[in-house]
DNA sequence: AACAATATCTTGATCAGTCAAGATAAAATG
DNA sequence: CATTTTATCTTGACTGATCAAGATATTGTT
């Protein structure tokens, strides 16, 4: 007769990628399904079968066999949480401690899992409470309300004025390269009309400075329309 | 037919708490046994036989059942390096993070296992590359090597004037009764004669405030003697 | 030495997480 | 609709870490 306190208090950091995994399918296309999860964390789609089942008990996923697919509200408040840490830890390394927006994504991977509250908290307010993580991501506020953030790929852009809000935070050598070409967030650019048939979108800065990118590359670059 | 790369290169959190268990006897007592690390670790001394076994398999500990468990160099320097790591993240929680000195010890404990070293090193270098953290412990520097620190337990001190240069770091209780009194590693005081069949030291310092504290605490503060 | 006490080891089991590979259901195709 | 393809599930096995409990060696005592 084992107690078993805590296990919807105490989520393991697998229970947590996966609660994510899913998280992120929703936000992305509006569902999920194992095959999907399964290709994100590298695992087989026997071991999220396994996994799902667990959660559904545990009342973090709704999960019917071959059917459908879901977060619980409180499989979506856990997966928020765990969004909000890692992005405060993407921001907190950039900001304060100097790490590279191409790095960060890595170390905010196992982090998340286990700074404390405290710690977090410490780090929230260091950075002002701020509401996006290096990568123009937003960060989910304490109570897990998530802004959306609505911008264009960059490879379905027409031609014409656009600012950077927000990149694919988990490429570190595009990210690398954004970066040297002084692609960051908040810049602006004039996108040429797209020569679609050679896949290859060019970009002019205002400083006269040109610029080529694939568009592989482009579709991870997210931009909104801007007047001038 | 499994390429077994690096399991001298990647010790699992578990491995690198053995192996702090390990030093951290070794240093203190000169040596050490299954019995011991069972105790220090919480667990049976079955785990600690057979995890030993395989860490002797890695050359990580000398194991000659029942005869003798010592660290080999490898394993040692494993060790510094994790004792290093857990310095260097308390250090940087109280002074960049602003928590307190009673709280950073279980933090550290986890974080010591995932902190990458680009990451460790950007603290060594915002901290000045420190010799010790904040509880007056000794830093291993980058090769392992470990400073001494030489001081008396305040329970088996003499009366006569101290100052205080160690703490032990992980009974978040006393270190916060310490703080409220003032009490915190450099700080100086007098201790009257001591008074063994009470079990109780009294301490003055030059405010003139008087403080009583167990020997059982006592045995947890370190200090040295000074001329005034 | 003989016996008791203590320390350590061994064995068999469990738990979380995972994979391989075969079984099955659902979807797509002709 | 019958068949092929694809997605998903199930089962059996493995790894690392652990415990319980019985077996064994060591040490200490009379
Ligand atoms: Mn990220
Ligand atoms: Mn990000
Ligand atoms: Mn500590
Ligand atoms: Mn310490």
């Amino acid at each position: 007769m084992k107690i078993e306190l805590g296990w919807l208090l105490m989520a393991t950091s697998t229970v947590e990628n996966y609660l994510k995994a899913v998280l992120r399918q929703e936000e992305a296309t509006g569902s999920t399904t194992v095959g999907e999860v399964a290709k994100e964390l590298a695992v087989t789609p026997g071991t999220v079968t396994t996994m799902m089942k667990h959660l559904d008990e545990e009342k973090l996923v709704d999960y019917q066999p071959r059917k459908s697919l879901s977060l619980t509200l409180e499989g979506r408040s856990a997966a928020l949480k765990v969004v909000r840490r890692h992005r405060l830890i993407e921001l907190f390394l950039v900001q304060i401690m100097g790490l590279d927006w191409s790095e960060v994504h890595e170390e905010a991977e196992i982090l998340e899992h286990v700074i404390s509250d405290r710690l977090l908290d410490r780090i929230d307010v260091m950075l002002g409470e701020p509401t996006h993580d290096p990568h123009g991501d937003p960060i989910p506020d304490r109570d897990g309300n998530l802004a959306q953030v609505e911008a264009t790929p960059l490879d379905e852009a027409e031609g014409g004025n656009y600012r950077i809000v927000r990149v694919s935070d988990d490429d570190s050598d595009l990210l690398g390269w954004l970066d040297e070409n002084g692609l960051t967030i908040g810049e602006e650019f004039a996108l040429a009309h797209p020569n679609r048939a050679a896949g290859v979108l060019e970009i002019s800065r205002s400083t006269g400075a040109k610029v080529q990118l694939g568009v592989q590359a482009a579709g991870q670059v997210f931009v909104e329309a801007i007047s001038a």
